[in-house]
DNA sequence: CGGCTGATCGTG
DNA sequence: ACGATCAGCCGA
């Protein structure tokens, strides 16, 4: 299991370093686990898109600023729960907006009503109904017993490709930057990549 | 307390 | 391409 020290980063480095590893979430229903294919970067207060914008500190964000490799669920459209990870930057965070089902496949199928796992997980909203989480894991440490992550060296070495965040138009400017992260050629993406990175999955501290 | 906005999803 | 549907935030 990976340890705090992993998240001590700022949120472009952990959106690239998620990438590949797998997320785990055990309930008393099951485990359910899948492979991060898919993330985005949110950088603190001066990045437009992200919740603090300009200091924004509500009690919805105020685990931003609570340390490192910590839960961020939130409800978006009123019906949805999406999940981040906070970095090690005050207000810095990573949005995992996708998964390639792992374990527990007939568990995610039960809670998503979906028989195809290419669309069990493609989405930042599926994932999370998928493995169960919604905001009870608010502030929940990423190295604990029921929510943490994973290696599998399944996908290191393969190529990453980025482009826009996805549903951020009104950030303006900050809507452009290619700030969304995921394995290039993965069918499991909530859609395609824009362009290469540059860089490949790399599965290490 | 009421109105508005939205880091989505599913269907058509 | 579009409508469902409601938590969170803001202003009054």
């Amino acid at each position: 299991m990976l340890q705090q020290d992993v998240f001590y980063k700022d949120g472009l480095a952990l959106a690239r370093f998620l990438l590949g590893k797998v997320l785990v979430h055990c309930t008393q229903e099951g485990e359910a686990a899948g492979i991060i294919v898919e993330t985005e970067a949110y950088c603190g207060e001066t990045d437009a898109a992200c919740h603090v914008y300009g200091g924004r500190i509500t009690p919805r964000t105020q685990v931003l600023y609570q340390g490192h490799g910590l839960a961020y669920p939130y409800v978006i459209y009123g019906m949805h729960t999406l999940l981040n990870i906070t970095g090690g930057v005050p207000g810095h965070c990573a949005l995992v907006r996708a998964l390639q089902p792992l374990r527990g496949v007939p568990l995610m199928q039960q809670r998503r009503g979906v028989a195809k796992p290419i669309n069990l997980a493609n989405g930042p909203g599926k994932l999370c109904c998928a493995l169960g989480i919604d905001r009870g894991v608010y502030g929940a440490e990423l190295w604990g017993k029921t929510l943490y992550l994973e290696t599998d060296g399944t996908y290191s070495g393969y190529s990453v490709g980025c482009g826009k965040r996805i549903g951020v138009e009104y950030a303006g400017e900050a809507s452009l930057y290619p700030w969304r992260f995921g394995l290039m050629d993965s069918p499991y993406l909530s859609k395609p990549l824009e362009m290469e990175a540059g860089f490949c999955v790399s599965i290490e501290k």
